[in-house]
DNA sequence: CCCCAGGTCTCTG
DNA sequence: CAGAGACATGGG
């Protein structure tokens, strides 16, 4: 077991989990446990320290991007002189963007389509606990995300009690298409624009939750998912009058660039931080 | 009973 | 191409 050591300032983990980016954590003692494909980790704060302890040091060093400085990114968003995306870069200057496993987020975003936060979770984890396989640490035990075949395995009344509801049959779909050869973690090293064309001829993926999935799940930060409460602050807060999603997408890359993934999950939490 | 949730698909004009 | 409904499920 290790124990990795890092400043709080930007490395804040509770707005790091509970911006939306990713579902397979829960609260543990002073903190959270997360897992990632089939490892697990214990990260909490202590005053201005952050901690993780696990076996697999290297691994979430790079799960939680930590080489990456977001000192610069902050100080880009600030520097925009733009009254929301300040405080929203002020609120959110602790969120980093993870990396995640290409086909976890791929799964995980498909499920949360007209879904809610705690039933996305909830979801993949019963989907989990029925055929992942079962390890245990010194954390407890926990269940690894199921692989394409795994989830195939499933029966319908299985995939009913997960409560997957009509997504039950797009899992199915890309499972199949998996186990037949189609291998998404060769899109890695693909541009932006035939990334999306790929993973958006996936039955499921749209366009937001292709965005989402080049963002957490390819970590290409010239990405920008425009879900209902971007449309929101879209409307509200930026003056826009475009309905298409597509286009606010492109609107927003054009304005942040390559910081649009980051500035994107400042306004997320920014606007979610109102009503919540 | 309604509406909503980090939408997408399909059909229609 | 844009717009309207349907779609499973559970919580408010």
């Amino acid at each position: 077991m290790t124990k990795l050591t890092y400043n709080s300032k930007y490395f804040n983990i509770a707005d790091t989990l509970l911006c939306g980016q990713v579902f397979r954590f829960k609260e543990y003692k002073k903190g959270y446990t997360v897992i990632s494909e089939d490892k697990i980790c214990y990260v909490y704060t202590d005053g201005d320290t952050t901690y993780i302890e696990t076996d697999y040091p290297e691994y979430f060093h790079n799960y939680f991007d930590l080489n990456n400085n977001y000192e610069n990114i902050v100080n880009a968003a600030k520097n925009f002189k733009n009254e929301i995306l300040i405080k929203a870069a002020t609120l959110g200057k602790g969120i980093r963007i993870l990396r995640q496993n290409s086909i976890e987020a791929l799964y995980h975003f498909i499920i949360s389509q007209n879904n809610n936060i705690p039933r996305i979770k909830s979801c993949i984890e019963k989907l989990s606990e029925k055929v992942g396989q079962k390890k245990s640490s010194v954390f407890g035990e926990y269940y690894v995300f199921p692989t394409p075949k795994q989830i195939l395995s499933l029966s319908d009344s299985d995939l009913k009690e997960a409560g997957l509801g009509y997504r039950a049959q797009y899992l199915k779909e890309l499972s199949n298409s998996i186990v037949n050869g189609l291998d998404v973690c060769e899109y890695k090293d693909l541009s932006v624009e035939k990334l999306y064309e790929n993973l958006t001829s996936i039955k499921g993926v749209g366009d937001k939750v292709a965005n989402c999935v080049i963002l957490f799940g390819y970590h290409k930060t010239e990405s920008f998912p425009v879900d209902t409460w971007i449309e929101k602050i879209y409307r509200e807060d930026f003056n826009g009058t475009i309905k298409n999603r597509k286009k606010i997408t492109e609107y927003f890359i054009d304005l942040f660039k390559e910081n649009a993934g980051y500035f994107q999950q400042y306004l997320f939490y920014y606007k979610r931080s109102l009503t919540n």
